[in-house]
DNA sequence: AATTAATATTTTGTATACAATAATCCGGTG
DNA sequence: CACCGGATTATTGTATACAAAATATTAATT
């Protein structure tokens, strides 16, 4: 992506996470150049890239809103995460290198050692290696289209302030999935890597779901 | 997408489609704009779009090349599709309607009516049947997300290709695959539905080994 | 003849101007 | 007072012009 547009995605995801735009507001693109320092052509790409990311959608004529999530948007999220992951993790348990396994070994221990320092928690050092984790993890399943997908579904509004909701045991837990994650796939186990991944998305699930209203989550309709 | 944009993605598409474009090369945005008849903006907006679907690539600075795909690429589309789908057969085990198993059983009976028919075979009436059965049973599982992961996987030139090269055989079997999901779906049994899904893409995928160059497909590396 | 540097050309990226479409406002009419 | 129709404004869509970057070409030097 071109410098002037890279601004304007950047800028403009960073908006609608801080929640500087209601979901469901019409964005305006000659608002957006004003705020942005850029013209109107590449804001209108940035538009097209995050609706790529679902964070707006664009409707002919009309303009582009920032995207709405109900409670079974976000359910189904995490159960295509879920079941994603879970391949990308039979996947590396097959094809995962020393070096890939070295790297993730060593994301847990970090935050291991964080978590059992005493003092309070660095959630700064968790998320930076729970994201190396997963991605190390990615790349050891050695799909591109797949890393793409997921990286697709969870770059998303909803998804991208799950993680600042954890607890104490949360991260306690994560991370202990994180561990038998390194050693189903050391062990070239690819059934384990993918039931303790499915476990792991689907706790992730769960804390979401105390976190953030839990009766609009009714799954059943 | 806006007029001059949508004309400008179809003619594109087609293009590269109908292999007017070698894999791997360049594509000028001016060249485009003339052949579509419209100025280098839309056409960029087009490039941005078909590049969502994989048919080409951006790189910035450099432009737009048309995608080429290697065994191991296809490999992993048809892979993915075979989970994504089956995960929506699955669901539609659970949740289809009266209403939704009736119409893809109408499109079974009309494939088997023109199969059975002593003339040879329509391929139109297939690929129009084969289309309208996916698209019901994904509606019929319910999710939105789940549907635009699939139609953007299956939206790209290799997959988009697969059907042709169908022998008498291989429809008859698709369609039995499909009397059997119809059926499943009749039952309720998702586990049933996933795994007859799971062996309809496999076997689509099975077609496409046997027709385009088997030996470039080797999936161990 | 091969290599490099400088220059010219091509191509993409960005800004702006104009056209088409949709939304808003306002006055008239039942 | 509600409702419809037309004019006005706002907003998106498209074209063009210009800037920046990359590529190709040429000339000079060894």
């Amino acid at each position: 992506m071109s410098k002037a547009t890279n601004k304007a995605v950047k800028i403009i995801r960073k908006m609608i996470l801080d929640g500087e735009f209601a979901p469901g507001s019409h964005l305006k693109e000659e608002e957006l150049a004003e705020v942005c320092g850029v013209s109107r052509t590449p804001v209108r790409d940035a538009l097209r890239a995050l609706a790529g990311e679902d964070y707006v959608r664009i409707i002919p004529n009309h303009g582009t809103f920032v995207s709405e999530w109900s409670g079974q948007d976000i359910a189904e999220i995490f159960l295509l995460r879920s079941m994603l992951e879970a391949y990308g993790a039979r996947l590396a348990a097959e094809k995962a290198t020393e070096e890939h396994i070295d790297t993730m070994r060593k994301e847990v221990e970090r935050i291991d050692k964080m978590l059992s320092s005493g003092k309070g928690v660095d959630l700064d050092i968790f998320l930076a290696g729970n994201k190396k984790f997963h991605e190390t993890l990615r790349e050891a399943a050695g799909s591109d289209r797949l890393t793409k997908i997921i990286t697709r579904l969870i770059a998303q509004p909803v998804v991208a302030r799950t993680a600042m909701s954890y607890d104490r045991d949360d991260l306690q837990r994560s991370n202990e999935h994180h561990a038998e994650l390194v050693e189903a796939i050391s062990a070239k186990d690819g059934e384990w890597a993918h039931s303790v991944m499915t476990s792991h998305i689907l706790a992730a699930f769960q804390v979401y779901k105390r976190h953030y209203s839990p009766d609009q989550l009714n799954t059943s309709d």
